[in-house]
RNA sequence: GCGCCCGUAGCUCAGCUGGAUAGAGUGUCAGACUCCGACUCUGAAGGUCGUGCGUUCGAAUCGCAUCGGGCGUACCA
């Protein structure tokens, strides 16, 4: 249960029932509709909630916003809700002030929903697929793909605690031209092994990483008697499938050591070998949405997003004011492109697999594609502007000394994932990457990563839990256990920093529902943080332990709540509760 | 050119379905443990919310324009 919009439900009724009473006494003009917002206001000296209600009204009515406002309260009755007290302030707000019923509400909400407090039911079992970090088994996953491994991760526990049922998946771009470059690379390294670095020029548009020198040794140990024996396009083609089936378990297991694991690792190579490629682009031709040109086959991309931004609200002289261009599908050479594999997986995602939505995490270096893929399954049919989603991820500048590094597996200069867990936990990885909202760079100072102190945020939150771990210990051996909220006398509760935290408490649930909304999972670490100091707060201003005993109980199950909500926080993350530090 | 993202405190960023005196962390300065974990807490200082115009009772938030930064605009993926 969300007690925040039960509360604003209640002040909508209220002040509802007190317009049509003070319609019918004439003290308020009839046949108004009453508008305006229920908040919480920034400071609480304007009260637990406030409505706007009157000043939206202002003008409807013809009256001061004040006197309507004050017109309203005399008629409220606040009997069997919430709240203990009403009054006007400022242009005409009306503030409500929240009575101990709604303080045990909510800590009662958290004894009985335990591990499963904070979910809501917004998804209704909807399919959803998040599909992230996809990155080429060309060569080592760098920061970014961290980033996103984090984003994609977090973002499905999110979208599975509002209720939506999530699949998560990484597209194995394992066809096409990068594991073509990705086998000449490794074949030129295995030359330059075989003959000597300068008798065999390695290609200039290859993959200069050291792990690419690794490959090939591996595969000279396995085949002692390269080049021998078949021709280069041969050789090429056990190298590519030599390398992925290397690369892939070792992407595989790096992201199991994040605490990444994925309902299904799908092949791009299996759509172009089934043939369902190519049968969802002659389903385009037979929509009428192809055209040949130069030995190429072309999508109407044009065509298809003027139709799109159309729909979407924009006028048709608008729409051909954009510059806009169309794609190839099929290259002069007969092969396809990526694009059109592309528009193939996401035929299957929906068509074939029934997901309602897809929810793709890119980098931001993508962005010119996603209307583009969205316009082309809407020419499947298949409502791709409404079903696909995708986050768009700004890439991580990565810091060493505070000058920037520049991440490319071209160049091999890749920081690998792999190394950065060597020099910070999970937790803290984890929790870094998702501290800022996907739309903002994020930079990851590698000298800072590396200090394991209080620098770090999530420490201050593990803290918090530890400290009511101890805490929940300590009192136990003085023999007072947590009492059900039954038995809790709230209105002790009567400190600010008491009711502050309880009022982060009960505010949970609307986190995850705002987190699965905007597809945002960062808004949870700032949640987190916030409880975690509304807590020690709390923990400096009020003694439990020497408190008399029912005052005792109403904090220790206050702090056993608040404990409860950083454990389903945290997990959420994908980061660990610890009992101690 | 066209399109997308971003300009908020010294630094890093929240706040953006319009609400009251614009917040946090960090840094600087000043404080708090004979006391449940000081990996904590309290306070001070620090702002033309890039700029201008508009809509509104009310704009950091919405619209238009403009300046600055990043990215995209392949028969690459």
């Amino acid at each position: 249960m969300n007690l925040i919009d039960e509360a604003k439900k209640q002040i909508e009724s209220l002040l509802n029932t007190a317009y049509d009473s003070a319609a019918a006494r004439g003290t308020l003009p009839a046949g108004c509709a009453l508008r305006g917002t229920v908040e919480i206001p920034k400071d609480v000296v304007f009260g637990d909630y406030a409505s706007s209600a009157a000043m939206a009204a202002a003008r409807d009515m013809r009256m001061a916003p004040r006197k309507i406002a004050q017109a309203l309260v005399d008629g409220l009755d606040l009997n069997g809700t919430f709240f203990e007290s009403v009054s006007i302030a400022g242009a005409g707000f009306i503030n409500f002030r929240l009575g101990p019923r709604w303080y045990g509400d909510v800590i009662a909400a958290v004894e009985r929903e335990g591990r499963s407090y904070g979910a809501c039911d917004i998804g209704c079992g909807e399919k959803v697929m998040v599909e992230f970090v996809s990155a080429n088994p060309t060569g080592p996953m760098h920061m970014g793909n961290a980033r996103g491994g984090v984003l994609g991760d977090t973002l499905a526990n999110v979208l599975k605690l509002a209720g939506y049922d999530t699949w998560k998946e990484f597209y194995v771009n394992d066809a096409g031209n990068q594991v073509h470059k990705f086998a000449v690379s490794i074949y030129a390294r295995a030359m330059q092994e075989k003959v000597g670095e300068e008798n065999f020029a390695f290609p200039e548009d290859g993959y200069h990483g050291e792990d690419i020198r690794d490959l090939a040794r591996a595969f000279l140990q396995e085949h002692p008697e390269f080049p021998e024996g078949r021709d280069e396009a041969a050789w090429e083609d056990r190298m590519a499938r030599f390398g992925l089936d290397r690369n892939i378990p070792k992407m595989k297991s790096d992201l199991l050591k994040y605490g990444i694991e994925y309902d299904q690792w799908f092949l791009e190579s299996s759509l172009h070998e089934s043939g369902y490629v190519a049968e969802t682009v002659e389903l385009l031709a037979k929509n009428g949405w192809t055209y040949e040109k130069d030995g190429a086959l072309w999508l109407k991309t044009a065509d298809l997003l003027r139709k799109k931004y159309i729909a979407e609200g924009k006028t048709p002289e608008e729409a051909e004011k954009l510059d806009l261009k169309d794609d190839v599908l099929r290259r002069a050479n007969g092969f396809y492109t990526y694009f059109a594999a592309d528009i193939a997986y996401h035929r299957n995602k929906i068509e074939e697999r029934g997901f309602s939505k897809v929810i793709n995490v890119w980098g931001a270096d993508h962005h010119g594609h996603v209307a583009r893929l969205q316009a082309a399954v809407d020419g499947l049919g298949l409502e791709g502007s409404k079903r696909i989603v995708i986050v768009l991820m700004q890439l991580v500048n990565l810091l060493q000394d505070g000058q920037p590094v520049r991440m490319s597996k071209r160049t091999g200069k890749a920081i690998a994932l792999n190394d950065l867990l060597d020099e910070i936990s999970v937790d803290a990885a984890r929790y870094y990457f998702n501290n800022r909202a996907a739309t903002s760079p994020l930079d990851f100072d590698l000298d800072l990563a590396v200090r394991q102190d209080s620098e770090n945020p999530v420490y201050y939150v593990q803290y918090a839990h530890a400290r009511i771990c101890t805490l929940l210990g300590l009192l136990a051996g003085d023999g007072h256990t947590v009492k059900p909220a039954s038995q809790i006398r709230f209105e002790l509760l009567a400190d600010e920093t008491e009711k502050a935290l309880v009022k982060q408490i009960s505010s949970f649930p609307e986190e995850i529902k705002l987190a699965a909304r905007d597809y945002d999972p960062s808004r949870i670490n700032r949640y987190l943080m916030e409880l975690a100091a509304r807590f020690h707060r709390f923990y400096n201003a009020c003694r439990i332990r020497d408190a008399e005993e029912d005052l005792l109980d109403a904090r220790l199950k206050l702090a056993a709540s608040v404990r409860a909500v950083l454990e389903n926080g945290l997990a959420v993350l994908g980061v660990t509760a610890p009992e101690k530090m």
